[in-house]
DNA sequence: CCATCTTTGTGCACGCGTTCACAAAGACAT
DNA sequence: ATGTCTTTGTGAACGCGTGCACAAAGATGG
């Protein structure tokens, strides 16, 4: 997948394990579809193969959550469609803001599908100017400097950032001063942040990093070992100050508009 | 984080475990900064700081890469960031095709990060005929016929994913028939892949949904254990079939255009 | 009311990943 | 050279997550 966890290691609450809780919205999609289809019950292996999982893990999941089945039979689907959202926190509003109106900015906000599960865009904000009063998706563009007010007069509690990675950390500080305690950042930086408030990051970089990485390996493993040009692997720097012994200048000169790119970028 | 593993669970090649090849480009951010800084070399301390990780982890990591640093003064950062580079396949060209492009894939092609790192845009796609031959982000945009011709023609293994679900699997199904062995998706599915191509997704709703279940857990603790209205937990389903007891109408009538949004969307 | 058959819920074992803690390696000063 | 001080590399313990395999629960049919 195309996410990455950060810290807060166990958020473990009443007991339920955080690798359940990133499946539940996996299940829940699943057991959606089937409601659509006015399909009344489900068994662990059916909806398990929906949901590209394990049945043993997926009713492992469920029985964190309580005893919802019925043996013999399966899962009631609108019943644990209910139990599902109402665990995740989806039977009420969740007002979110949108910070950095860029390409990606707008395209997360022109995405409909924001209104259904409950999250709903309370605003949207940008620190260009000449952005300002312009709607986006419907709705008006709004100021940096309007950020702490939009915040706390919409009781907002979650946070996108899709900001370039050099105004991330300092979007990220307001944010939380604001009283935001969640916060999606999809900017190439990582966020320090003080406890009490989670950061899920989602970076296209990192994801298209380590399929080359499995790419390379596929490649490598037909042939045999090519393993670059001819002399496996370089020493190691043997006058370990300076410049290094080995090093090629592959990735010299590498600077560029790498480090401040609008959202989801390598590196 | 906002990303998520999918099958292929020990990928462990040469013994890189799965975790480390996911931070490796986390390093490679943090290394690539300070040496355009031109900072010679630093401590595992100092990178795992970066890095947003535990200095023993990163310790660990690259361990696995070989022994790269020197007791007592730290790590070469000219050497590493080549090291790390090559280890993730870096250090060569990875043309990458974009399929379905909508607001999501025209910001992603849009996003000039791509061109650093390897990364190259090859190819537009979209099924929309009338989107056929206008230029995205400086690149002609081309008809979904061409698909199999492009990926060869280009010689092209990873493949980027941003229609809407609906179209998600069919896509996926003709881009691994044409030899594309990496995917990338942005579409709100489970991918049916065979063996030996790996998938990753990026999900912004299940990323919303995981920040949701941690929001509603904190705001719960503070007061007490509010749990939603009155009557904590409904009974489970007595007569399970047909309508399920206490399911209120809460999710009821969720169709929508839900299922079928383009890029990263709810549920 | 009993037998059979399906499917859940979970005890258990295994493996990966994380973290601690420290010995060894090497830089640097004297 | 020798000693001190810094920092790496890793052995070992621990904990989480996964998957197997099965007993128990309940539906279903006679």
């Amino acid at each position: 997948m195309a996410t990455g966890r950060t810290h807060r290691p166990a958020t473990r609450s009443r007991g339920i394990p955080e690798a359940t809780v990133a499946r539940l919205p996996l299940y829940l999609r699943a057991l959606t579809a089937l409601s659509e289809r006015s399909v009344p019950t489900v068994s662990s292996e059916e909806l398990a193969t929906a949901a590209g999982v394990n049945s043993a893990k997926l009713r492992k999941d469920f029985s964190y959550l309580g005893s919802y089945g019925t043996r013999g039979v399966g899962y009631d689907v609108e019943y644990l469609v209910y139990q599902i959202s109402r665990e995740l926190g989806l039977t009420q509003d969740w007002p979110v803001v949108i910070v950095g109106i860029g390409n990606l900015g707008a395209a997360l906000a022109n995405y409909g599908g924001f209104a259904s599960r409950g999250f709903r865009v309370a605003a949207l904000i940008d620190a260009d100017p000449a952005m300002a009063g312009k709607p986006v998706a419907g709705i008006p563009v709004q100021h940096t400097d309007e950020l702490e007010k939009i915040i706390t007069d919409n009781g907002v509690s979650i946070g996108v950032i899709a900001t370039p990675a050099g105004a991330a950390q300092q979007v990220c500080d307001r944010l939380v001063a604001a009283g935001i305690t969640s916060i999606l950042n999809f900017a190439p930086t990582v966020l320090s942040v003080p406890d009490g408030v989670d950061v899920r990051k989602v970076d296209l970089s990192i994801e298209l990093q380590i399929l080359a990485f499995h790419e390379q390996r596929k490649a490598g493993e037909e042939v045999g070992a090519p393993e670059e040009a001819a002399g496996a692997v370089p020493p190691p720097p043997v006058a370990p100050h300076r410049a290094p012994p080995g090093a090629p200048g592959a990735d010299s000169g590498r600077q560029g508009p790498d480090g401040d790119v609008p959202a989801v970028m390598p590196a």
